[in-house]
DNA sequence: CGAATTTGACCTGC
DNA sequence: GCAGGTCAAATTCG
């Protein structure tokens, strides 16, 4: 039976994903973890290409269209997308990218600056971002800045994002990522083990990204044109050296929501690597979103798990202050599960601010 | 001088 | 038709 060897396949995958979790400690050796890495991404690709060519009752085109839009560089052969032969060049390229609008993952940060305080948060997440645009929203008093991944040409990351500063708070931005990132970037590595420690490199304090810097820039450069409160650029110039502020995560297609993981840095330390409950977080993490977001299609989305993700901050908080939590929403759980009534938001709702002295030990929240 | 940003035009989805 | 998202020529930056 088919269907056998499919879920013996994306077993295999969550056994490979169990494996990865326990080798994110820092003593873990890179070879390994990419190692099994490739074996993740090899297991769901066989259980694609199975789902795409043989499977009669699994997954529609454009279910696969879409998972292969989360790893192009692995599914680029089995993605059914050639019915634009007749168009022209930029034709095709438009397609493609209004098609990706619509399917590529997606997730927001919200980052909090306090006033004297900083944070780069997803303003320095590790990538070369390239501002492509900006554009005036309606509504909200500050413009959006669209940017994609540096690496776009040169290696086809398709990984984009929004910077839009919040209306009510312009001390929060709101960061969307779209895409995950295909590209290898060396600093990602840094930045990961950054936010996983209690002390940043002296690397890291000692120069500022490019990304950083641009950032600076645009920031500085909107808030002075905007209100001419050099005060306040002294402030923007101060969060890029201060020490604290708030980062919110949270997913905006859970369809999608594996593309959290792998960019997402758990705050492992060493010696919380080995931190059973810490483990169990992450396991939990990677059962709800990495597996379970593969395909509520096929996989009995029978969850009644509230959604919210949370690292207790006494594990999380790094010397900075910064407290990070993950927060999932279901704004398209109905395009998915017809009867998601049992799948609980936060009751706090999305802007929940983090309490430090929240129980997060209790894993029944998980 | 190459790379990044700016910005108005253009395209798509609703 | 409108709003959001992207393109690409012009401009600025390092």
């Amino acid at each position: 039976m088919e269907q056998m060897v499919l879920i013996s396949e994306l077993t295999q995958g969550k056994e490979l994903a169990k494996q990865l979790r326990n080798h994110l400690k820092p003593s873990s050796s890179k070879e390994k973890r990419d190692l099994l890495i490739q074996q993740i991404l090899g297991s769901y690709e066989k259980a694609l290409s199975m789902l795409n060519c043989g499977g009669g009752g699994g997954a529609s085109s454009s279910m696969v269209d879409e998972l292969a839009d989360h790893f192009p560089s692995t599914f680029a052969n089995i993605s059914p997308r050639s019915d634009t032969s007749d168009l022209d060049y930029k034709d095709q390229c438009h397609k493609h990218v209004y098609k990706k609008r619509k399917t590529m993952p997606r997730w927001t940060e919200q980052v909090k600056v306090c006033s004297g305080t900083g944070l780069e948060g997803p303003l320095d997440d590790g990538y070369c971002w390239r501002k492509y645009g900006q554009k005036d929203i309606l509504g909200a008093s500050f413009p959006r800045g669209y940017y994609r991944c540096t690496h776009r040409h040169a290696q086809g990351c398709l990984a984009t994002k929004q910077v839009q500063r919040s209306d009510e708070n312009p001390s929060i931005f709101e960061v969307t990522y779209r895409g995950r990132h295909t590209c290898s970037q060396n600093s990602q590595l840094a930045v990961a083990v950054r936010a996983s420690s209690s002390v940043p490199p002296p690397a890291a304090a000692a120069g500022m990204s490019k990304e950083k810097r641009n950032h600076q820039h645009y920031l500085i450069k909107q808030q002075e044109h905007e209100d001419q409160n050099q005060k306040q650029s002294q402030e923007l110039m101060m969060f890029s050296f201060g020490s604290a502020a708030g980062l919110k995560v949270k997913t905006e297609d859970l369809d999608n929501r594996e593309d959290i993981f792998p960019s997402f840095s758990f705050p492992l330390t060493s010696t919380e690597a080995d931190n059973v409950e810490e483990n169990m977080f992450i396991e939990s993490f990677i059962e709800n979103n990495f597996m379970g977001s593969f395909s509520p299609k096929f996989i009995s989305p029978a969850t009644s798990e509230s959604n919210y993700f949370s690292v207790s901050p006494s594990h999380n908080m790094n010397n900075f202050g910064l407290g990070h939590s993950v927060h999932t929403t279901e704004s398209d759980l109905t395009e998915i599960i017809s009867a998601p009534n049992s799948v609980t938001n936060s009751p706090i709702g999305e802007d929940f601010d983090f309490d430090p002295n929240f129980p997060f030990d209790n894993l029944e929240f998980f």
